[in-house]
DNA sequence: CGTATGTTTGACCGTCGTCAATTGTAGTGG
DNA sequence: CCACTACAATTGACGACGGTCAAACATACG
């Protein structure tokens, strides 16, 4: 576990290696001052506490610098749906502005740090910055399709396909932020794993041992070595590629 | 509580008996002048005909005064998968705001009449009228709620279960247009309810045959009337109630 | 009227869920 | 250091739900 680095001068937009990811490219500094000034950096959060619950009001948005979190919501009977896991550089909590209230529950999967971005001065401040509040929308729409594919995999996928489309996602999720796409570590169980693609804990490991033989895959426990990326990718059919 | 008649002869937003749906509710008279003067009304579509097509550029959302719409995407390898059936009301096409091309083609399932909006009239106005930017993001993550509903039903609902919130969920926007809740047609296939459901055609009218012969509903061909409607409602779990 | 398409129903079978047992891992305290 | 517990992961056996294949029928359209 990383020490959280807490002394040292606050960490801001300006610096932050994800501004690119997270924020709008063509946005000029002048604004990325008046934006830094309501961004909000929270202490690390840790394994299993939340960064908000469902039935929350809806108040902010949040980036994630580093760690992983969970959405889910859970249906009336108490069963559990995860609804996406976020990494490094990634947004999440759209889920509230429907109607002011989180629908999910966001989970911190391990040590995980947030930027909050409250929500009502984002919305003051974009009428001021154009670019701000299209690069917002792009941000929800490209949540939309994230879950289109989802849903997709879910209707017409195997298992196989399933597991082997999420660990192409990770990959290139990982990739795109100058990280290993080939050896990385899962921050969820196999249960988050199956809850998330609709199969049960058994089918995970099963195909889990099944990639592992047939030499698709390395892996330890949660930690995982892709061998043969094109394979992967030869099984899966997406709907568009991200 | 009436506006003013203009002495256009054409329907505007005035009085478009959705505008309370598709438009601001807290949106005074005078912005809603602006906003008409946007809105751009097209001739209906008929059956089969598309509003855009996967790949086109993103420039407008469009919400339906009449009919109904199936959106869908296509694969690499020409397989289909119906993203969302739209009512009147309702409004779609956010799927290209992600990267200003459209992830979904949009085709009329029936005599159709639509409304554009275009997006960077839009966005213009929306710095002047706050509201305005507030209820689009609202309808965007009312998409994304909606989305991870289907996600829920998709991952761990059975086949009786998902066709029961189907017919529940077309029978819930329809009452909301106050329309009949219990006696509608449904505009799509079998094929398309397969598709969108992740099943296949038997199974989809197998159901529909159980669901008869349970006495949940009567119908004949597309026409659907709902018998049991708590009985329905008892099949589902739902992640969090619409 | 003929062809294409959509819908229904039946028979069979494969994938994946269920149930169950075993092993491995993490955390706690003696 | 080793019990002891709790939980995560793996593997096997079996069965059900829903997909596949096939055929019959209804409906729409040129």
């Amino acid at each position: 576990m990383q020490a959280p680095k807490l002394s040292i001068k606050p960490t801001n937009c300006h610096d932050c290696r994800m501004s690119t990811l997270c924020l709008p490219l063509a946005m000029e500094y002048g604004d990325l001052d008046r934006l830094d000034k309501v961004i909000q950096r929270t202490k690390p959060l840790h394994k299993n506490q939340s960064v908000f619950y469902a039935g929350d009001a809806f108040s902010s948005v949040y980036a994630i610098r580093s760690g992983s979190i969970k959405a889910y919501c859970v249906s009336d009977d108490g069963t559990e749906q995860v609804t996406g896991f976020y990494l490094p550089g990634e947004i999440f909590g759209w889920d509230g502005i429907a109607d002011d209230t989180h629908k999910n529950t966001a989970v911190a999967l391990e040590t995980t740090a947030v930027c909050e971005i409250p929500f009502n001065k984002f919305e003051e401040l974009s009428a001021s910055i154009p670019t701000l509040q299209r690069h917002f929308m792009q941000l929800m729409a490209r949540e939309i399709t994230s879950d289109q594919q989802l849903i997709t995999l879910l209707g017409k996928n195997s298992a196989e396909e399933r597991i082997a489309s999420l660990l192409l996602s990770i990959s290139g999720r990982l990739g795109r932020r100058k990280l290993s796409p080939t050896r990385f570590r899962l921050p969820m169980s196999r249960a988050d794993i199956g809850n998330y693609l609709g199969l049960t804990v058994e089918t995970v490991s099963r195909v889990f041992s099944r990639f592992q033989a047939s030499g698709y895959i390395k892996c330890d426990k949660k930690e995982v070595e892709i061998l043969n990326l094109s394979g992967l990718s030869n099984l899966v059919q997406t709907c568009a590629e991200a």
